[in-house]
RNA sequence: GCCGGCUUAGCUCAGCUGGUAGAGCAUCUGAUUUGUAAUCAGAGGGUCGGGGGUUCGAGUCCCUCAGCCGGCACCA
């Protein structure tokens, strides 16, 4: 006999070999039915395989989302098996759960389409309504190679003889005739999968992640414990959709993107704009305020200087390079560059410039930490694949600086600038921001002793502001460790925003140096930052984290003064003139139309405030305000409308809390 | 860059198996002077992404280029 303990305490005796579905049926015929898999002693594991001896079980049903998990992770079997009954020319790769549900990469000739889908669903219900018990069985390595290449699959032959160690067994699932290499667990039989799935999108995707190799053909598919929750999911992409930044940037007038004449690059519309320049001056005042200064480098450098920074060799690929020669001829101008013409690039980032400057002159060590801030434009020659609206432009603005320090100052300036970005992010009502701590790299510049002290300052950095650190061993570059911050999209896609990066490589390239109080010329450590990383990215989050509903200090028009009559006309001119000296941004609607017409028009455009006037008001010298997202007035005089209205529409740090 | 899909008026979209383009909104003009989410009427507006081909005839079929979208790869 075993002894089986379960999660309310109480301890229960079985036969050998008894299975954690023997355990749920004898608690109850109900619980036998839901259970999908088990944790014994904590490791997930099929229902049906025999427990090994006395064990803590507790059983896993749809609703705990570890029972989640195998369902998608089966929904994927059940695809990966209907698709080769179907089309037995494709072969199976890898099937993981991601977000939301699961994937599978398939080898074939001929392209799948969506319209395949349907067919494939279809199929997918059939092998859930067969109900094929879901069979474990336990294969030598070699042998697994030999049946997987003689039935065809290639792929998965690879995939065991890379990663299982040699000698190791490996477990197959099979589900009626169809078998594949797992690690499981899986449910006990395809009938436990709900129903309640459904294929996405087919993608491209290249073999083990790698360009080099073949591409594979993906189909993502979602998948939930129920009919109610795929519903609720398929809502909700509905949703985030109508929050899509380039669907609002058209909406509000934001700004346009022309494939044709700039591709990736962005035409701001005043309104737009008006949003940049209200964050870029928020920025400037807090950066001014924690010590940095601004300065402004040039667009164009000689390829001299970024074959000495080291962005020549490194970087080129994506840098545009404009050679420095004017063309000849009077009518159709040569523009063959003749071979000894300079180059130019046009700068991707603003760090070597920035040494330039704290190179200029003398700098001693009275003079650090010196903070150098730009609105640096920058111009990076990104893969066409990769433009997406404006979160990956090939023209942007990073909101940068460079920080010049003693060594013994890192840990310093890192909390400091932590804090800041956290504040900053709080202002923005950004309160989830993933951190990453990119670690050490194989190849790397420097010594262990220096990488230890650089990454331990960074993680205290992130500790010291209150935010989560991932660590990611090796991802850093090989000048330095760097903290990365993300933001997420609409549709749940992460953006990496701010960054901090300790390079101690740049400054010793470029012969940074300072004074040190010795007399003796010292390397400054130099810490790349960014806090809301580009500005165009940022303003893309932002659009769709508020849905376009900007909060009155970004909105890039405040208030819209509508006149009811034209009789009203001339008061509505007035009212809107004294609140534009009140420091707001007003419009005024005298259109010879309805009011319920302006109405609608200013809440569909999102303005937080519409000040209606008609005659009562131009008479007694009111406003009657209606704020967006509510349908009551608010009558005021126009007097106090400037000063609450002024008050409400200070940016976060001029606010007097 | 790679795989797949898409590209019709300013915007959102319709246009069946090929017979030389439609709607709503927006714009303009006129009427209406209106009290909190669309007043009515009229008008103008498109070499159907570019180029090539098949055909008596192409928005529709084929090729090609470009752009966009979704992924993958890339992302100091």
């Amino acid at each position: 006999m075993i002894k089986v303990s379960l999660p309310d305490g109480s301890v229960r005796e079985y036969e050998e070999g008894a299975s954690p579905f023997d355990v749920a049926k004898s608690i109850s015929n109900s619980l036998a039915k839901k259970a999908l898999a088990a944790r014994v002693d904590g490791e997930l594991r099929d229902l049906m395989r025999p427990l090994d001896g006395d064990a803590k079980v507790e059983l896993v049903t749809a609703n705990d989302p570890d029972g989640l998990e195998l369902i998608r992770h089966d929904a994927a079997h059940v695809l990966a098996q209907a698709v080769q009954e179907l089309y037995p020319d494709a072969q199976v790769t890898i099937g993981p759960v991601i977000d939301d549900g699961f994937y599978y990469d398939f080898a074939r000739e001929e392209p799948f389409s969506t319209e395949d889908f349907e067919k494939i669903e279809a199929k997918m219900r059939a092998i859930v309504d067969a109900d094929y018990p879901i069979i474990r069985e336990v294969w030598d390595k070699d042998q697994a190679i030999e049946t997987f290449k003689n039935v065809g699959e290639d792929y998965k032959a690879q995939i065991i003889d890379d990663i299982i160690p040699p000698g190791e067994a490996i477990t197959v699932y099979k589900q009626g005739d169809w078998f594949d290499l797992c690690r499981g667990p899986h449910l006990p039989s395809t009938g436990k999968l709900p129903k309640a799935f459904k294929l996405m999108k087919l993608a491209g995707a290249y073999w083990r992640g790698d360009s080099k190799n073949e591409m594979l053909q993906r189909m993502y598919g979602t998948a939930w414990a129920n009919e109610k929750d795929l519903k609720a999911h398929l809502l909700r992409l509905e949703e985030a959709e109508k929050r899509d930044h380039r669907k609002l940037a058209t909406q509000l007038d934001l700004f346009h993107l022309d494939g044709l004449a700039a591709a990736g690059s962005i035409f701001w519309h005043p309104k737009g704009y008006q949003i940049w320049l209200q964050i870029e001056s928020y920025m400037r005042r807090r950066l001014d305020a924690a010590g940095y200064e601004e300065i402004k480098t040039p667009q164009l450098m000689d390829s001299v200087q970024w074959e000495k920074s080291g962005h020549w060799g490194k970087y080129r690929e994506n840098m545009f390079i404009v050679p420095d020669f004017i063309p000849e001829g009077d009518e159709g101008v040569d523009i063959s560059v003749p071979e000894d013409a300079k180059l130019m690039a046009l700068k991707p980032m603003n760090c070597p410039a920035h040494v330039e400057v704290f190179k200029s002159g003398q700098k001693s060590y009275r003079d650090l930490p010196l903070r150098l801030a730009e609105f640096g434009c920058c111009h990076r020659n990104e893969p066409h694949g990769a433009l997406h609206g404006i979160m990956r432009v090939r023209q942007f603005t990073q909101d940068d600086a460079h920080i010049f320090c003693r060594e013994d100052q890192i840990v310093e300036e890192s909390i400091r600038f932590c804090r800041l970005l956290e504040s900053v992010y709080r202002d923005f009502g950004f309160e989830n921001i993933a951190v990453k701590l990119s670690t050490r790299p194989d190849v790397r510049a420097g010594d262990d002793a220096t990488w230890d002290r650089a990454e331990k300052g960074l993680e205290e950095a992130v500790k010291a502001a209150g935010l989560p650190c991932e660590i990611m061993p090796g991802e850093g570059a090989f000048y330095g460790p760097k903290l990365e911050f993300q933001l997420t999209d609409a549709i749940g896609r992460v953006w990496q925003c701010g960054t901090l990066q300790l390079d101690y490589v740049l400054p010793e390239r470029l012969g940074a140096e300072y004074t040190a109080s010795d007399g003796s010329k010292q390397r400054p450590v130099m810490l790349h930052r960014a806090i809301l990383g580009s500005m165009e990215r940022f303003i893309g989050i932002l659009i769709e984290e508020f849905s376009g509903a900007f909060p009155m200090w970004l909105s890039p028009v405040q208030v819209v003064v509508a006149a009811i009559t034209d009789a009203a006309n001339d008061y509505a001119v007035e009212a809107a003139a004294a609140l534009r000296k009140a420091g707001l941004r007003v419009e005024t609607d005298l259109r010879n139309e309805k009011i319920n017409y302006k109405v609608r028009e200013h809440s569909v455009q999102k303005v937080p405030i519409i000040a209606v006037v008609g005659g009562r008001e131009a008479e007694e010298r009111t406003l009657a305000l209606r704020r967006l997202g509510s349908n009551g007035q608010q009558m005021i005089s126009l007097d106090d409308a400037c000063i609450e209205l002024a008050q409400e529409a200070l940016a976060p740090d001029l606010k007097p809390n």
